[in-house]
DNA sequence: TGCAAATATGTCAAATCTGACATAAAATTA
DNA sequence: TAATTTTATGTCAGATTTGACATATTTGCA
């Protein structure tokens, strides 16, 4: 595994463990985890784009400012139901959700 | 639902009079909903494809039997990462869930 | 038909996810 | 600069989701 992506998971709080630890992640659970994280940086790209506050965002979704924090920073308390219902009310498109899934390496 | 939600709706571009419609969901609501429905699907599709029983995706899963058939029947306890977390351990690909999202009405 | 495998449905305690809150830090503005 | 807004981080009780279990129903096949 890749140095700086392991830090960046780690920063994220995923449990990450050393390189073997992650290697024994089935690829089904390391896809998820890849798509979680891509699907996050688009709600923030969204948002921005749609000059939204976290704080506005919260309130569409019926949530709060510290929560659409961790939404953004790939937090592993957010459920992916979440991050893609902050998506949709970023107004990001289907495409864009399944761009991001295309990407998704 | 009401003749002006109906109007404004309409003007956005929704299709009104589905199910979705009927139980007042928010456009991004809806959208959530009927992807988790055709996940679902795709899920079952999937499973049969690879001559699955709902038991033995359940073992790959760590999982029971009963919340497979759940997951299936798009039962509304089902998390949409339990869901996409099914999916992947079917051998479903990236590009076919792309599809499911782009095919989604 | 009868039987066995597969699937569906309801329940529940435990695990996970949640919004809310406090507060710190960073960014933006005056 | 200081003041204001925005974002980040930790915590936690309540809500939701979970696997497991019991059991009913359906399906497929001899």
């Amino acid at each position: 595994m890749d140095a700086e992506k392991r830090k960046q998971l780690e920063a994220a709080g995923w449990v990450v463990g050393n390189t073997s630890d992650f290697l024994g992640l089935t690829p089904a659970e390391a896809e998820l985890v890849e798509l979680k994280t891509r699907l996050a940086l688009l709600v923030k790209e969204q948002r921005k784009v749609h000059n939204l506050s976290q704080d506005a965002l919260a309130q569409k979704i019926g949530s709060s400012q510290s929560r659409v924090a961790k939404i953004e920073s790939g937090d592993p308390s957010v459920s992916l139901d979440l991050i893609v219902r902050a998506l949709f009310n970023t107004g990001a498109t289907r495409q864009q959700l399944a761009q991001v899934i295309l990407d998704s390496e």
